[in-house]
DNA sequence: GACTTTAGTCGCATAAAGTGACTAATTCGC
DNA sequence: GCGAATTAGTCACTTTATGCGACTAAAGTC
């Protein structure tokens, strides 16, 4: 993001930095340095020695002062030259914010994947990718989780697959299947949302606090 | 694959190029024109103005004299800096090729995935990487039909699917499976092969000639 | 206190997956 | 020639999973 006319920066690493604000999926954008009209994806050219994943890493910590719950690469990308940095290729690495941490420092803003500023040819590539990577990984990785709060409702998680998945969902089907498959577990909190019945929060159950069963879910009883 | 002592070198495209062999999964290899006794991925420092995937279509028609049925990126890797290159960045293209193609230029030579020579680090990595991508790609892309020959046998597509899932199934259901995906017609030919009953031929069946149906398969009558 | 709104559950109907047993057509051994 | 062995292909039954409408529960609104 700096010394553009350095000819030595033959590659980049970009990072699409994606939450979840009201409904919609946003991600974030930084101001140009040279045309301060023009926004793009928060990039930088690593430090020899400096590996991928630990350059998507101080991307990411620039723009938000804290590294997102998740990053995963998604490729790179070298075929439409239009960059704003000189380099033949860039390395696009996806990272989820939840909504919490989602304060952007100075010169970076979020935007609305529905309402995004023109980019480069190659970030906008970059953009299309991240997202068939959530989706394609969406059954794989916790990625809803990683987007929402600690803790949240059922009704809130599934709005969230909703989201990604662009696509209503039954809420019968959707509960059974997240029971079937130990995602998550309840706490003893609920949460009172204006009008209508209080809902129960909910919180992630990683793959290792997963309790030994054999196939079957017991329901909690609350007498 | 050559001047590996100009500087200029940033980034390489290596290639894995996948064949099925005698039940296993081959990739091939290229004996280092350093050290005789190595062997590593090919790969090649792509020229000005040359896209990745060009240049990963020229590595793989180095190798084999054309250009493999199916090619995609599987990633950028950079964290391990052995490489036969001086670069930091190599990206990775996986290749499929039918065993017929096979037969690779001097110098070249396929090694089954559990015999393997010794690679670079990162060699080793893409190596890993793209057997995840076939594996998470098998059931979107058509990756079997990529490794067997135009025509083959329900019987022999489903050892392809077995030897790319690590896993037996079960002969009924894979062909119920099968009908209800609509990826393959019969053909007019049978083949017998040594002792017991001829099997059919079939040839895959891409997406754009699949005729129009609502849902069901209405088998195909021999009166 | 009736009505609306959101949460959460139940139960049935249908679809899909797992599996063993069956039939069919060929070669091999004798 | 004929039965055993071998591979291909199909059937029928059972078990699971999915789609979906209808129900109960607990809050706020008027």
């Amino acid at each position: 993001m700096r010394d553009r006319s350095a000819k030595t920066a033959s590659y980049t690493v970009d990072v699409v930095l994606v939450a979840a604000m009201r409904n919609e999926l946003a991600i974030l954008l930084v101001r140009n340095s040279g045309d301060r009209e023009r926004w793009s994806l928060p990039w930088r050219s690593p430090q020899a020695g400096e590996s991928l994943d630990v350059a998507a890493t101080r991307t990411a910590q620039a723009a938000l002062g804290e590294s997102p719950d998740w990053m995963d690469q998604v490729g790179a990308f070298g075929d439409g030259k239009r960059h704003p940095s000189e380099a033949d290729v860039s390395v696009a690495y996806l990272g989820l914010v939840p909504h919490e941490t989602a304060t952007p420092h100075a010169g970076y803003a979020w935007f609305t994947l529905a309402d995004l500023p023109s980019l480069s040819a190659r970030q906008r590539s970059m953009v299309e990718g991240a997202s068939r990577t959530i989706e394609s990984r969406l059954d794989q990785a916790p990625i809803a989780f990683r987007l929402l709060p600690p803790t949240f409702t059922l009704s809130e998680l599934q709005h969230m697959y909703e989201l990604l998945l662009h696509k209503r969902l039954h809420k019968a089907s959707f509960r059974r299947a997240l029971q079937a498959a130990w995602l998550v577990e309840p706490t003893e909190e609920w949460r009172s949302e204006g009008r209508g019945r209080p809902a129960q929060l909910f919180r992630y159950l990683p793959k290792k606090r997963r309790r030994p069963h054999r196939g079957l879910r017991f329901d909690f009883l609350y007498p």
